[in-house]
DNA sequence: AGGTACTTATAGAGT
DNA sequence: ATAAGTACCT
């Protein structure tokens, strides 16, 4: 019988096939594996695969999860409707596009793509596109609005316009519209407007509404914690009909708030849907004692949280190591060495491993020690592969033909490989284009409009290039992604030049363009695969073997970029990769404040809580045995910078951390510009690192007002705010409890480290920031 | 138009 | 350290 791999709690949520259900599922309490058997399940009592609707948060999870269901039920599993909200949505837009005014071939605009568009939008303008409105802060605001449905015609008298306005951004609206305008212009969409516009389809067409309503009879959401307003909204409307929906998540996990998810869909849920049936998870089956144990003490020091008891039966296991060495190079050996020991004592293989990081650019000291001594790694990373030149360089090609209105991919490929079209043509072609509400292409295809502006050469060369464009376009129907895609590359002769260079450098691009089209080849061959198995015609994503289908698909896709072709490789990831991951042994890198808590996290009390489930995240991912190591110095902007360790390590009960018998084995700086370099080290500690348990309280919590100096300037009322950390000259070091900022009676309550909670009239004290 | 040399800001996570 | 942007040259 299925569901008895389950325990009770699991088998009663999974079995709870109606109305609406909430899982909240402590770290390894078999949430995928309860998900799993809940849609097998399902299938057994009578739903039909199609009926189903599965949405994740990760590309990662859904292929998991299908996996496993496939191996419970079988092939049939294929045709359940599961992927990330974005991929699904993005295949639905494809089939209603007509509804909300796009057409189905639209571009999906990378976070890169969208900047690019905004810089230009505001350089137009000429507004201050390097300070106030930097592309990234002005696409940030609109992600924003997006994440919470304000289109920007709404935007104008949305609560972040009065934000905008009292930041001094009185053109954010404006600058929102053209951006809209553009994107819709050339039929484009960002990741925002995927589920916008999603929305958008639902409520405008209660047709739509209707069938999607119809058609998907049982819903579930997973890593429901890190859902934003957007996807809540969502997901109620397409349940709205049967009200089958299924929710699973961990308020402890969430660590996407800085992406608009928003804890309250949690608490929402349960006032939405009145009988809801709430299942609590709360065994452990993952980790050892320690490890679970270690990770409850930590996310104990968060204020805001569902109280849950995690436990687990399973083995104490070892201690947590801790480890501080002198520099990042040194913390990158030593986990290549500890990595080989674990290796060579033979009960585990490198698969089992994993390093994580707050920050992608960790990686690179360890990728450096590891390869130095030959083991053999995978980062698991978003952008590597599909951020390189001549890779973008060949999907603009690619986009253009799918597209034609793709402005972003139009000036791209125009330009590479080099085909004497520059700047200048390109700002006249642009303005020229603008005028008259046309594309780059259309504009460039217009014959009359070219000889008002240009001469007969560039004319020439702008219409043989758009006369490639239009020949492929034309078969985008007919061939598949990889028969035109191939074609596409080999005509656009980015290959060719590139074969002329001859170098190494060129052999290696040649060979990620070749990647790419492979990776095409095997995009048409798993579609085709599904189509051998079974023609109900009712998949939606069974039949689109179309480039216009592999190009949205590669764009909400991460990449694994692989630097072995091994099997058996070590996993590098960040901590946000790793989420719903699960390793045997398991290296924590960078402990570090600064780091990990990350800067920018220390103003507000949410974000440092956001920091501190993110820890709980990266702890709770080990298995059999986990190693914090952080460093003295590293490199930052190739600067030597000094670092304490962070505070997180505080935060584990003693009794759970190693006391250090192996980390005798490691040896310390010795040599002379060493010991002036590290002056804190006696000789006596040379011999081993330093044990952070005895090292924390002297190191982390000695600082008096002498710090004052490097501190930064006196913080101006308005740049304060509740829960952010300051510096008071005689003080020292407190968080703001709470503010009144009138202007002559302002006063702050600030809890002292040192001196307790005190009253300050912040038109005399001087509050700084602290770091 | 396009290449080269110098300057500057920069990196927090990812669909 | 490095990518991206700018200034200047061919």
């Amino acid at each position: 019988m299925l569901l008895d791999d389950l325990n009770s709690e699991q088998r009663a949520a999974a079995c709870q096939t109606e109305g609406a259900v909430m899982i909240v599922a402590g770290a390894g309490s078999g949430k995928t594996r309860t998900l799993t058997y809940r849609v097998a399940h399902l299938l057994e009592c009578g739903a039909k695969p199609w009926e189903i609707l599965v949405l994740t948060f990760t590309n990662k999870a859904a292929d998991e999860m299908k996996e496993r269901i496939i191996g419970l039920v079988g092939k049939s599993a294929r045709y359940i409707f599961m992927g990330t909200f974005h991929s699904v949505f993005s295949k639905i837009l494809r089939l209603e596009a007509e509804h909300i005014g796009y057409m189905p071939n639209y571009s999906i605009y990378s976070t890169s793509d969208s900047k690019s568009l905004l810089k230009k939008i505001i350089k137009e303008h000429d507004l201050d596109y390097e300070h106030l409105y930097k592309p990234d802060k002005v696409l940030g605001r609109i992600s924003k609005a997006k994440s919470q449905l304000i289109t920007s015609a709404e935007y104008y008298f949305s609560d972040l316009c009065k934000l905008d306005t009292a930041d001094g951004l009185k053109y954010m609206a404006d600058i929102y519209r053209e951006y809209d305008t553009r994107m819709k212009q050339g039929n484009a969409m960002d990741f925002d407007d995927l589920l916008l516009n999603m929305y958008l389809l639902l409520k405008k067409s209660e047709e739509t509404r209707m069938k999607y309503q119809q058609r998907f009879k049982y819903i579930m959401v997973d890593e429901y914690q890190d859902t934003n307003r957007a996807q809540y909204i969502i997901t109620n409307m397409l349940a709205a009909g049967h009200g089958n929906i299924c929710v699973v998540g961990d308020d402890a996990q969430s660590i996407y708030a800085f992406r608009g998810a928003d804890i309250n869909n949690i608490l929402d849920f349960r006032k939405h849907y009145e009988d809801t049936h709430t299942f609590k998870l709360e065994k452990n089956y993952r980790s050892s004692g320690n490890i679970v144990e270690a990770a409850n003490s930590v996310i104990d020091k968060n204020k805001r949280q569902i109280k849950k008891n995690v436990w687990t039966d399973n083995p104490e296991g070892e201690k947590i190591g801790l480890v501080r060495l002198s520099t990042d190079r040194e913390e990158a050996d030593f986990v290549a060495m500890r990595i080989r020991s674990l290796t060579a004592s033979g009960d585990c293989s490198l698969k089992d491993i994993a390093v994580l990081y707050r920050r992608n650019r960790q990686s690179r000291s360890i990728e450096e020690s590891l390869r130095l001594k030959n083991i053999k790694y995978l980062v698991m990373n978003n952008t590597s592969f599909y951020e390189r030149k001549e890779v973008k360089d060949a999907l603009a090609w690619l986009a253009l033909v799918v597209n034609n209105r793709d402005n972003q991919a139009f000036e791209r490929a125009v330009s590479s490989p080099k085909r004497g079209i520059g700047e200048t043509t390109l700002a006249k072609l642009n303005a020229m284009a603008r005028e008259r509400g046309l594309s780059l292409f259309d504009a460039a295809t217009n014959t009359e409009l070219l000889q008002t502006a240009f001469n007969y050469g560039t004319i020439k060369k702008l219409q043989d290039f758009c006369g490639i464009i239009c020949a492929y376009s034309a078969k985008c129907d007919e061939a598949d992604a990889f028969e035109l895609g191939s074609r596409i590359i080999e005509a656009s002769g980015l290959k060719d030049c590139l074969r002329m260079e001859k170098t190494q450098d060129s052999e290696d691009r040649i060979a990620n363009i070749d990647e790419l089209i492979d990776s095409m080849q095997s995009f048409v061959e798993a579609e085709r695969e599904e189509l051998v198995n079974e023609l109900t015609g009712e998949s939606l994503d069974t039949e689109d073997r179309s480039l216009a289908a592999f190009m949205q698909q590669i764009s909400l896709v991460s990449d694994t970029d692989s630097t072995s072709d091994e099997k058996d490789y070590v996993s590098l990831m960040t901590i946000h990769a790793s989420k719903g991951l699960e390793f045997k042994h398991v290296f924590i890198v960078g402990m570090e404040e600064n780091i990990f808590p990350s800067l920018s996290a220390l103003a507000s009390m949410q974000e440092m809580e956001e920091e501190r489930r993110l820890f709980y995240v990266a702890m709770t991912r080990a298995k059999s045995s986990l190693c914090l190591t952080c460093a003295c110095t590293r490199y930052e902007y190739g600067q030597l910078t000094f670092s304490e360790p962070s505070r997180f390590i505080r935060d584990i009960d003693p009794r759970f951390l190693a006391g250090g018998e192996e980390k005798k084995k490691r040896e310390l700086p010795k040599s002379e510009t060493d010991r002036k370099m590290f002056p804190w080290m006696k000789p006596s500690q040379e011999k081993k690192p330093l044990p952070l348990t005895s090292l924390k309280h002297n190191t982390l919590t000695k600082k008096t007002a002498e710090g004052a100096a490097d501190k930064g300037p006196v913080l101006a009322m308005a740049d304060m705010e509740e829960g952010m950390q300051v510096w008071h000259d005689r003080f020292g070091k407190g968080v703001i409890v709470s503010l009144n900022r009138d202007e002559k009676n302002g006063r702050a309550v600030v809890d002292f480290e040192q001196f307790g909670q005190k009253t300050l009239v912040l038109l005399f004290a001087k509050l700084r920031k602290s770091n």
